[in-house]
This record gives C-alpha cells, structure tokens and sequence, in this order.
DNA sequence: GACACATTATGACTTAGATCAAATCGTTTC
DNA sequence: GAAACGATTTGATCTAAGTCATAATGTGTC
C-alpha cells in the first residue's frame, strides 16, 4: 500500500505549490511555512486572459486551486445563451462539480492572466485517506459550496434586481477583503453583461442600476472600478435578506 | 486506533438501514444482501407530516437519507419570506450543506409521514477512511448536489415561467421513475406556493401554468394529482435549456 | 357533520425588468 | 493614429409575471 512519508512528501507539494489555504492551513502549517514551501516547483500554471482551463465535456481528472487572477464558470446552451454560474478568485477550488461525472459540466474562463494550481484527484484522495485533516476540509469545501450555491438560488429566486446587485457588490467586497486587499475599493474583472448573465439580469439593467446606486451616492462607478460609498446603505437594501 | 472489523460492522449497519443506495451498493452488496441488512433494527425513526428533521442553526452531527416520504429544505427570513432549496425523496441524502459549518443552514420538513435515516457524520467519516469507496461515494453526492444547485441556478436565472414548470415537472418524473414509480403519473407532495418557491414564482403563476398546460393538452391536473400527457411536447418547450 | 382555515383557480390591473434603438466611450489591430 | 469592434450608457416602449381581489374548493378539527 502507500508510505507514508513519502505521501506526506507528495502532500506538501501539493498543498504549498497551490497557496490550497482552505485545505491546508488547517492542517498546521503556518503562512511561512507554506511561503516556503510556495518556493518549490510544481504544477502550477498560466492561464492567459480568454483561455480555457477546461470545458464541459472534458475528462475529470484534477480540481484547481486558483494562485491569483480570476474566472468565470459557465454553461453554454445549443440555442447560445450562456449561463455564468459562478466568480472566481484567488485561493479558490474549481472543477468540484464534475467528481460525481467524471466530466466537466461547465467552461472555465480566465478573465485576467490567472495563475493556478492542477490537482490531480486522485492523487488528492488517495492523500485524503491518510490525512483524515485533509480529507475533512475537502468535504468542507464542497459543502460550502453546497451551502453558497443555496444562497444564489434564493437570490436569484426571490430578490429584486437592485439587491441582487447590492448582494454581488458585497460578496465581491467580502471576498477581496478576506484576502487582504481593499473591501471599499476593486476592479471588477467581467463584463456587465457577465454580472447580469450570473444575477439572472440583462446587460442594460446592470449598467442603469449602477447608475442609480451612483446618483444615490452609494458607490462610485467608473468602469470597472468600483467604489463602495456606503456598504451599510447596500446591506440596508438587502433588508432581512441574507 | 481503529478496528477494521468492527468497522465494518458498523458500516453495514449504517448502511443496510439506510438503504443508502448510493453511498453503499457499489461497494458491492447486492440488492437481496442490503434487503436482509435492512431488516436489523437501528436508528431509523418517522417524521410525521409537518415536522422538522433538522432546523436553521440547530447543531450539525447526522445527515439524513430518506428511506421513504417527501421533504422540503427551505431558508426563512427575518422578514419572514421562506425560499424553498429543494423537494427531496427516497434515496435523497439532506443536510450535506451543513458540513462546513458544524450547524444547518436550512430548515428539513415533512411534507408526509416518512421515514428517514440518521447517520452521525463522525462514524461516517471513520468508516470511509477504511473503506475508500465509501468516501468517493460521498464526494460523489456531494458533488452531484453541487452540479445540479448549478442547473437550478440556471433555471432560476434563465428560463421563463413555463419553461421552469416545464422543467420541474420532467425532474420530478424522472425522480420518480428512477424509483420504480411512474414516470407519467404522480401525486405532488408540495403546495403550489411551495412549488413557486422553489422556481421563483408566485403561486397564482403556478397555479395559471398548470391551467395552460392542461388545456393544452400537456398534462392533466387534478388538485394534486399530475399526469404527464405529452412529455415531449414538456422536452420541446425546454428547448435549447438542459 | 359543521365550522374554521388553508389551498387553489381565475380575473383585472400594475409594474419591474426586458427589448429595441442609438449614441458614446474604450480598446485592439494593423 | 485611424479603423473596426466591443462595452457601456441612456432613452422609449413592451410584456411576462406580480399584485390584488374574489370565489370555489378542499381539509382538518372538535
């Protein structure tokens, strides 16, 4: 069967080569050591703004850390209309959803240079078995996608276009937050059309309700940067609204 | 540490009371094997109609599988709006979503007296560390729920009406067919405010729907009772829509 | 079985967001 | 840097679905 050192080995690679936070943090590595670890080489890899890291119909056989950049997932459908089911950023795992299939059910786009991380899932479950840890944070992950995904639906089920726009501006804050950079201030890396394919929103709805925000005085819109004013008065608009 | 055996063991106790089809016959125990296990006696129990299996907040410890009956997982809030998340029967497996928080992030009712399954997370994640197929199984279902999440996303966010009731009609048949009932006739569990929920509608859409259809001649609708008269005309109106 | 309450059906009207259209602004290409 | 294309903004209309209202029907309770 397996040795174990020599997994451990391979965990470490795996784990400090893809910045996997989520999956290996927990585990008891600090963040230096991972910068250390960070330094080693392995399957990491660019993918340039507009290029695919995978498509649906592929073969399953690696989920992906994102190291840095940012993509959209989407489904494309026979009559044209794509679906973006999702906004992905640094420390990011994609490709979960194609485990039960063992193949890809949606496009990954890369909407800037992005640089990530291939990992192997077979390779990641045969670690798991050994690393109880490891194998806990996966179904960690998994179920908090799970539970995200939830919310999406009741946004896109139960709320009016301006609060889903007030939602997405505030997880898209949160999220760059958490990772160290500015919740008041970001650049938004996909279209409007993008934004209203992903809110269940036309294109021309998303651009006038960033305009009102605008007049309103709640952000300030130029291009694609985005300037949250007054985040209270967004999350007032969610009202009881998670 | 562990004792195989023992394991084991449980394992098919958890199982065989479960009829955990999904996490368990690929493992290879036949459908005869599962049936005697399943006459063992353990910690399956009745939800009668209206009850809760699980609320929001309450603390995380089991998943539960349906051995029989009808539930609804849904979300309340503050302002006392409810978003129904899914419509689950025989077989399913709920509260997945609660892993990454140690407490659920729903509500679980009863939409008729049914059976249900409880099988403590912990001894779950024990059992799938010795036995892998066990483990790939849940990431399976977990990843399955994620896949299809993303199908209702796009349901949600894409489709109209029609094509959404269109679409809920064809799931449920092909729910229940899958478990040896008919495919062109069934009784709904849930209320047409329910079923609005769910697709983000009103239940005056609902209810206006179903007189379409059946004046159509694409199903007929009797208080609860639906039977598919023309499923492929229900296919066609999906169109390019998965 | 009668009362109270929940569910469903259907009609009349309103509205949020879609659609269509046009102008502006930005960016890439050669 | 001019041409060509894509993205965004804004306006004018249209429409699918929501809202409000009422009646009918069904279901549970004592």
């Amino acid at each position: 069967m397996l040795n174990q050192n020599n997994m451990l080995n391979q965990l470490k690679v795996v784990c400090s080569l893809c910045s996997l936070r989520e999956l290996c943090l927990p585990i008891g590595f600090g963040p230096e050591e991972l910068q250390q670890l960070d330094t080693l080489a392995g399957s990491k890899r660019l993918v340039k703004r507009g290029e695919y890291l995978f498509r649906t119909g592929s073969d399953f056989t690696s989920i992906y850390a994102i190291r840095g950049g940012f993509f959209k997932t989407s489904v494309l459908h026979d009559d044209g209309r794509e679906h973006v089911t999702g906004f992905h950023m640094m420390g990011d795992i994609m490709g979960l959803d194609a485990i039960s299939n063992e193949y890809h059910v949606c496009d990954a786009v890369a909407l800037e240079t992005s640089e990530i991380c291939e990992i192997p899932f077979e390779k990641l479950s045969e670690l798991s078995m050994i690393m109880p840890v490891l194998h806990q944070n996966l179904h960690r992950i998994m179920s908090r996608e799970i539970a995200f995904d939830h919310e999406i639906m009741l946004m896109l089920g139960k709320m009016r276009a301006e609060e889903r726009l007030a939602a997405f501006l505030l997880n898209l804050s949160q999220r760059f937050s958490a990772r160290g950079y500015s919740a008041a201030s970001f650049q938004l890396r996909m279209t409007r059309e993008e934004i209203g394919s992903y809110l269940g929103l036309k294109l021309e709805t998303v651009s006038r309700i960033f305009s009102k925000f605008q007049e309103e005085g709640l952000i300030a819109v130029q291009k694609k940067l985005i300037e949250l004013k007054d985040a209270n008065a967004l999350k007032r608009l969610l009202g009881g609204l998670a």
